[in-house]
DNA sequence: ATGTAGACTCAAGTCGACC
DNA sequence: TGGTCGACTTGAGTCTACA
């Protein structure tokens, strides 16, 4: 569907995706812990998806993590 | 319409506001460098708005602030 | 220069099904 | 367990206008 995805998009997932793993969460869990659907999860993780702030928050506090280890800024 | 204002969005949006103003910027000039809309911007500031991680990334990008300075994590 | 409001569009996010 | 699809609802984001 979405052929159009976006580079920031695709390194936020990649970064929530083996966090999640890492914890060894699946993305059912995930999804029922922060309230999201599981489909939706997956979208996200393969970068589909502009997750919005609040979405995000959420996400980064199930994994226990700080925004930057989601969200990893580049000098530019 | 929205009494539902976030805390998290009010305090993003206060941030967003105080940067914006310490650069001597306009909602107007700041939305036009982001390519949002005016009115837009100013719903955000006011915490009104969810706003997507992108155009987070925009806004952040506009001001040449660290993400960390619009979205202050607290412990918890 | 900003807040608010209303009408609008399209993408965020849900949900169930199947592979 | 995760990907994809389709139909759906809600809310992000636009735009014009007026205070």
């Amino acid at each position: 569907m979405n052929t159009n995805k976006n580079k920031t998009l695709i390194e936020i997932g990649n970064n929530i995706r083996s966090l999640r793993l890492s914890r060894n969460l699946s993305q059912e869990q995930l999804a029922f812990e922060v309230g999201l659907h599981r489909t939706y999860i997956g979208a996200v993780e393969r970068g589909e998806k502009n997750i919005t702030i609040l979405n995000l928050i959420k996400i980064k506090n199930a994994l226990n993590v700080s925004m930057s280890q989601i969200y990893i800024e580049r000098e530019e």
